[in-house]
DNA sequence: TTATTAATGGAAACCATTTTCATTAAGGAG
DNA sequence: CTCCTTAATGAAAATGGTTTCCATTAATAA
């Protein structure tokens, strides 16, 4: 089996080491699982999901882990107004790409989007820099979210 | 003492009625509680205010009202990730204008601002229309948010 | 005035998240 | 490798904003 044991350093090693965090097996099991799902997972789901691979990793480590992702900016805690926070690979990390989303009121669906992205970040720089100057503030993150109804939810009414 | 009891009917009586939703002392206090105080009050702000002029107003009231008056679309409830859910009077209620909202991470201060808003409007406008109709989803509300350090925060580093 | 029932307050429940604390194990030194 | 320091952990308990329950009160229509 060729690159079998060849213990290929993961891309998110470098960022555990020079912060002084260690490398256990509960993080790199919630990084796989985070990497190998696709976005906005909640603590539990990701509990969920590590759980049966690994029985002993607790919900508290699950927390304390995102925690530790989110600071280090490897992954992106979202809020939908559903009571939980959420959580997705960050912009940068694998093949994620700066997106906004799109909630349903009613089923909690999430849309990705990147339309208009472009135009977005056109206003995006220009507020923030406005902003920045204006209220001698400084930016370091946004939110754009859009809510509604899906196409489900809106049809049955 | 000129109108002095000629008991004017408050603005959002209206809505009430028509919603068959009742008159009460309570209701009547927190959105006058609203209107005269600016905005971002949390449920206990809220509670906070009214109880010194009606201690027999209790904070589950507070909440059921807070609940409907956003329903009705007379309060925003707004999140600045505090852990605890604001309000404000809604845009076109007194003399509220459409605004979005720059948020300290460190001192939890929060600026209202309006600087871009026409761009902003224009980009909102165009995106709701593209996105309603590629995903046909019905767009009702968005949230914009910019998140970062305030000048005292960021001052003293 | 009376009847109907929405609205209320206080206590208890809820539930996502955090804290506590005794135990485990990552990673550097030797 | 072994030993040592201390970061990380799991389980249980605590936290705190919000909601639910239920007996009581009061707004509104007849
Ligand atoms: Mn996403
Ligand atoms: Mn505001
Ligand atoms: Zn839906
Ligand atoms: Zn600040």
């Amino acid at each position: 089996m060729p690159g079998g044991n060849c213990q290929r350093q993961e891309w998110w090693h470098g960022k555990f080491r020079c912060c002084g965090y260690r490398l256990t097996l509960g993080r790199e099991a919630i990084l796989d699982i985070l990497s190998k799902s696709e976005g906005h997972l909640s603590a539990e789901d990701v509990y969920m999901k590590v759980h049966p691979k690994y029985p002993n990793v607790g919900l508290t480590t699950i927390y304390r882990t995102l925690n530790v992702l989110s600071n280090l900016g490897i992954v992106c805690k979202l809020d939908f107004g559903d009571g939980r926070s959420r959580y997705e690979l960050a912009e940068g990390t694998e093949d994620t790409h700066h997106h906004h989303h799109l909630v349903c009121t009613n089923c909690n669906k999430v849309i990705d989007y990147t339309d208009f992205i472009d135009e977005e970040l056109e206003l995006l720089r220009k507020t923030e820099k406005g902003l920045g100057a204006k209220y001698n503030f400084k930016i370091t993150n946004h939110i754009i979210q859009f809510y509604g109804l899906c196409d489900k939810c809106s049809g049955k009414e």
